[in-house]
DNA sequence: ATTCGAAGCTTATAGACAGCATGTC
DNA sequence: CTATAAGCTTCGAAT
């Protein structure tokens, strides 16, 4: 289908496209327009990836928006948002406007309402749905990116409410679902009452293959000879094989050390290949990777960049990660060794992806368990570059011919598996009940049962009753901690747990006598707050129980222990250190603590508070390598906390002050502090805008402990204290200083002079800048050790 | 004695969404 | 209880 032939597009729509150099539609593109995709029809798009799944969902946004309509485009990562938004922003070219809905971009609620299309992950959309955002109603057309994760235990089920939610929300809602190709496309199809499109057709061939001895053996009989020389390792043989032609490779381990091991190794088969000016350029990209932080971590990429390699895990901050896909992406890098964090990220698609490991440790299943199919094929299929590569390639290792064999058996041959529903897990309902109490869509037991049936688990469902019972022990847990009451009709549902309703009519009879389910205050506010009800009821529990002003350490470790925290991993050996603190500073903790004998509530009580002393090291000014090295993590885990932490905290003080607890201020304060990584005394300074934890410990030590001070201070001390003239000339200029300029003022030291403005100052006291440097130097020195 | 390397033993294990209101060094 | 690579430690051989 020649893309002249589409209709129903905003006018300049098709010129976009064919400026994009698109004139005809892949196979799978013009299935799905026919299937109705521009005519507002349901659709199901099991697709492989790069084969063209945007543009089929662009078509259908794009004709809905014509129409008069309104867009939304889910996303599962906030990568993906940014990455989509940038995308979609050229069609602002014929009036189509974009704006993006995640939980650290934000956009406010009204003027998303303006926007013809928006980009969200699923749970900004469940938690747009929960707070009622008007919008929403104005929704025509909706599409779910990637929506075989509604396989995925932890957040599957959110995608999975949250559709059925637009749905019910939005009758006439046209839903565009795509997907990875996957064993059971026809049931979400089935599900969404959707057209079908199910394809393998790629725009750029792939050739899947075991490489085993000297051999790289492909699914379609050929194979390449890929010799090993010398004492190198299979995929660095795979890696120098096909950048000898030019191409880049990305290898895919399954663990982190792994991945910063083999790019160490790699670099030293991109290293020759390169030419001067791409050293040039890798030079500039390690010190931007250093710049970005100063770790140990960041320090190795660095490393590894300048040899043409780089590694890629969640340790690494999202700057870091973007720098190593772009850089990638220019051909810039030759390889990356990557942990699963790149098979389901950005698109970084390569000439040959290399699958090394496929087998991973799971502790569920108590040692390496194999990846999925479908996980195995995501990777395989960021091989070939349209545009650049005439083919891609994606090789998994064997090391004997046997293993060889089973690889092409449970891999290569092998379909994916089907996408199951995890909704029937108690914690993914357990938040789902409530939100879709308290906000409305169900208000008794049957009701909430009969939105629980519009859900993919429900069509899937084999086991009769298990849903009922599932929600009736999640009921009865809200009801317990006080976020749902029952009132009317008949006390306790549970006498008729045991007998699945067969019709319509019972239902509705059920119904009528049944008692309502509502939301408490309490129940509402964790709802909105986008919380698990289990944490709320942790927060709450240890605010209540706490008899004196909590500390900034008792908070972090609480917030640390609720679900919505992933923890950090006890090491060997640490138990005891941290069993230690826990005798120190037992009375700071807040609510009870599990018996030691009960290895493991005691084991993950230690653990929280490892990860909460992590907090409180961030809150007193510990730079980030000390505390990198300290907890043996990366840049990016260390700012995951903190952020983390700062949304829990800042529910927490939403709770407190829900619940009329004495400590919203503690809690505000400890947010604070997390937040911007001061200590108490810095608080206010930290609020001028410019100033961050270093320049505020800086001033601070200068005498400058608050922002009226910065409006008195020497100028001179100042710019010695900030070093930049434009940035302290900024600074004061936020702290509402009349005369901010900094010309003609020279650097006053602040040590030996006066603090104050000589031309009359007020109140700023003299004497307080002493906590000297030094003082500091040895309090972090000492830290460093009594770990 | 010193150095180097193979062999044996120990150790540790992927990922990342969300409130609210604006901006680090 | 199922694996595996990396990174130590140890031990032995060659210098």
């Amino acid at each position: 289908m020649n893309v002249e032939e589409l209709s129903g597009l905003p006018p300049g729509a098709i010129q976009h496209v064919r400026q994009e150099g698109i004139e005809e539609l892949y196979p799978p593109q013009a299935e799905a327009v026919e299937a109705g995709a521009t005519d507002g029809e349901n659709l199901v798009a099991a697709v492989p990836t790069a084969s063209g799944k945007t543009m089929i969902a662009a078509l259908a946004m794009l004709s809905a928006i014509e129409r008069g309509g309104k867009a939304l485009y889910i996303v599962p990562l906030r990568a993906l948002a940014s990455e989509k938004k940038a995308e979609f922003d050229a069609y602002e070219d014929f009036g189509v406007t974009t704006g993006v809905a995640t939980g650290n971009y934000e956009s406010t609620s009204e003027w998303l309402a303006t926007k013809d299309l928006i980009v969200a992950t699923s749970e900004k959309v469940d938690s747009l749905v929960r707070n009622g955002a008007d919008w929403l109603s104005d929704l025509t057309c909706v599409v779910s990116d990637e929506v075989h994760l509604i396989d995925d235990r932890n957040r599957g089920p959110t995608l999975e409410v949250t559709l059925a939610k637009l749905r019910q929300l939005n009758p006439g809602l046209q839903v565009v679902a795509l997907s990875a190709t996957v064993g059971n496309a026809d049931e979400i199809a089935d599900w969404l009452d959707a057209a079908l499109v199910d394809s393998d057709w790629r725009p750029i061939d792939l050739r899947t293959g075991v490489h085993y001895g000297n051999a790289l053996n492909f699914d379609d009989g050929s194979s390449r000879e890929v010799p090993i020389e010398g004492s190198e390792k299979q995929e660095a043989a795979l890696v120098r094989d096909i950048l000898e032609e030019g191409g880049s490779s990305l290898v895919f381990v399954n663990s982190r050390r792994n991945a910063e091991a083999a790019a160490r190794r790699l670099g030293g088969v991109s290293s020759p290949e390169l030419t001067d000016e791409e050293r040039t350029e890798l030079t500039d990209l390690a010190a931007e990777i250093r710049d970005d932080s100063d770790t140990e971590t960041s320090q190795d990429l660095a490393d590894c960049v300048e040899r043409g390699a780089a590694f890629h895990h969640a340790g690494l901050s999202s700057t870091q990660r973007s720098l190593v896909e772009d850089a990638f992406r220019d051909r810039l890098l030759k390889v990356i060794s990557a942990t699963p964090t790149l098979a389901a990220g950005v698109n970084t698609p390569a000439r040959r992806v290399v699958v090394r490991d496929w087998r991973r440790f799971d502790p569920s299943a108590g040692g390496m368990a194999p990846l999925d199919v479908l996980e195995v094929h995501q990777m395989m299929g960021r091989a070939g570059r349209p545009g650049l590569d005439p083919y891609g390639e994606a090789v998994l290792l064997a090391k004997s011919h046997d293993e060889s064999e089973e690889l092409f058996d449970r891999y290569v041959w092998a379909e994916p598996e089907d996408v199951r529903s995890k909704l029937a897990a108690e914690p993914a309902l357990r938040t789902h009940a409530l939100a879709t109490i308290a906000s409305g869509f169900a208000r008794t037991r049957s009701g909430l049962l009969e939105f629980l049936e519009a859900t993919l688990y429900a069509s899937q469902s084999t086991e009769a009753g298990r849903l009922e019972s599932v929600t009736d022990d999640v009921l009865s847990y809200l009801e317990r901690n006080d976020f749902i009451e029952r009132s009317g009709g008949r006390s306790g549902a549970d006498d008729d747990a045991d007998g699945a309703f067969t019709s319509a009519a019972d239902l509705a009879e059920q119904a009528s006598r049944e008692e309502e389910l509502e939301a408490t205050s309490l129940g509402h506010t964790v709802s909105r707050l986008y919380l698990d009800p289990m944490s709320a009821a942790e927060i709450v529990h240890g605010l209540e129980g706490a008899k004196e002003r909590p500390t900034a350490l008792g908070l972090y470790q609480l917030v640390s222990r609720t679900p919505d925290m992933y923890e950090l991993y006890l090491r060997s050996g640490e138990d005891e250190t941290f069993g230690e603190l826990y005798y120190e500073r037992e009375r700071e903790l807040l609510g009870d603590a599990p018996s030691e004998f009960e290895e493991n509530r005691f084991e993950d009580w230690l653990a929280a508070l490892k990860t909460g002393k992590l907090l409180e090291d961030w809150a007193e000014e510990t730079d980030e390598e000390t505390i990198t090295e300290r907890y043996k993590i990366g840049p990016g885990d260390l700012r995951g906390k903190v952020d983390t932490a700062e949304w829990l905290l800042g529910a927490a003080e939403s709770l407190a002050r829900e619940v009329d607890s004495e400590w919203t201020v503690a809690v505000r304060e400890a947010r604070a502090r997390v937040e911007h990584g001061v200590g108490e005394e810095l608080l206010e300074l930290v609020s001028v805008g410019g100033v961050g934890r270093k320049r505020a410990r800086r001033l601070y030590e200068a005498g400058i402990e608050e922002p009226a001070d910065l409006r008195t201070a020497d100028k001179g001390v100042v710019l010695a204290v900030l070093k930049g003239k434009k940035t302290a000339e900024t600074i004061l200029e936020n702290a509402g200083r009349e005369d901010p300029t900094m010309d003609g003022v020279e650097p006053a030291d602040p040590g030996n002079g006066t603090i104050l403005d000589s031309s009359g100052g007020r109140d700023t006291p003299t004497e307080s800048g002493e906590t000297s440097t030094d003082e500091r130097a040895d309090e972090s020195q000492s830290s460093l050790g009594d770990f």
